[in-house]
DNA sequence: TATATTGTACGAAATAAATCGTAGATATTG
DNA sequence: CAATATCTACGATTTATTTCGTACAATATA
């Protein structure tokens, strides 16, 4: 009940999140040096954005030692999903479809990448045959 | 020589692009009229977005008659192309993969969709056989 | 023609996001 | 222990974006 809407992370904060997705639990020394692999930011600058980010409830922090440590309080694929929703919209006009299009036709796929999406095209089609094709206003 | 490197449109650019784009030259009335089909926003912010995009070189405008008419500078493809390679990079970690496979599996995809896809990803195995299939570690 | 309407220009306020500086606490080390 | 390095807290500044108010010109209308 008390799930907030999950709070959109702006640019700065989804570069984090990232980092922390992709590493783990990590303190702010390794989060500015990552970013910094980047572009330069100071280390306060990434100190800020992290208690922010707790604040937001984007990350949680353990504090037990000095040095604290930061989490993802959010899950990647939950969070994508939200940003592609947005994205979708805003530069798609809604249509998902147009922007796998374009994701898919301006870019080198590997022989590898289309066969994995093949892969899921089937299993989404099983799925459409196994449930009714029914009215999908499900909105 | 004037050709600036495409300016990124920002989120309220956006919308007024995806007006123009769909509904072509349009005047700051029927913009704003458009934007206020989705949320309240008043007359002089538009016509004040459309002039910074004047200026940005986004859009064009006729002002032969007194009541001017906007259209896009930008093409729509291009546009979201680039738009998608920035979201791809903070979003996505620059997986354009993990991208498509989050598209499709996280929404309702019809069946015409789903052949859609399939046929541009036939094109692009002929692409790959036709052209030498190399490293393609054309970054 | 006087009045109301519709339009543009543009400064400026309101908001949001990112960056940084400084203070003070707590280690670390010579 | 004194000097140095490392941390957190947090206010303040900077920069980007969005929104709006006001002035004034042109046009439509009563």
């Amino acid at each position: 009940m008390s799930k907030q809407p999950l709070p959109k992370p702006t640019e700065a904060e989804l570069e984090i999140l990232q980092v922390l997705w992709q590493h783990g639990p990590s303190t702010v020394r390794f989060v500015n040096d990552e970013l910094n692999r980047r572009r330069e930011v100071g280390y306060t600058t990434a100190l800020k954005l992290l208690q922010l980010m707790l604040d937001k409830g984007l990350v949680l922090r353990d504090d037990e030692s000095k040095t604290h440590v930061y989490r993802a309080a959010v899950r990647e694929e939950e969070t994508q999903g939200l940003l592609l929703d947005r994205f979708v919209d805003a530069a798609f006009g809604g249509s998902a479809m147009k922007l796998v299009m374009q994701a898919l036709g301006n870019r080198r796929t590997s022989r590898e990448e289309l066969a994995q999406i093949r892969r899921l095209l089937n299993d989404i089609e099983i799925q459409n045959d196994t449930t009714p094709p029914s009215t999908n206003d499900a909105r």
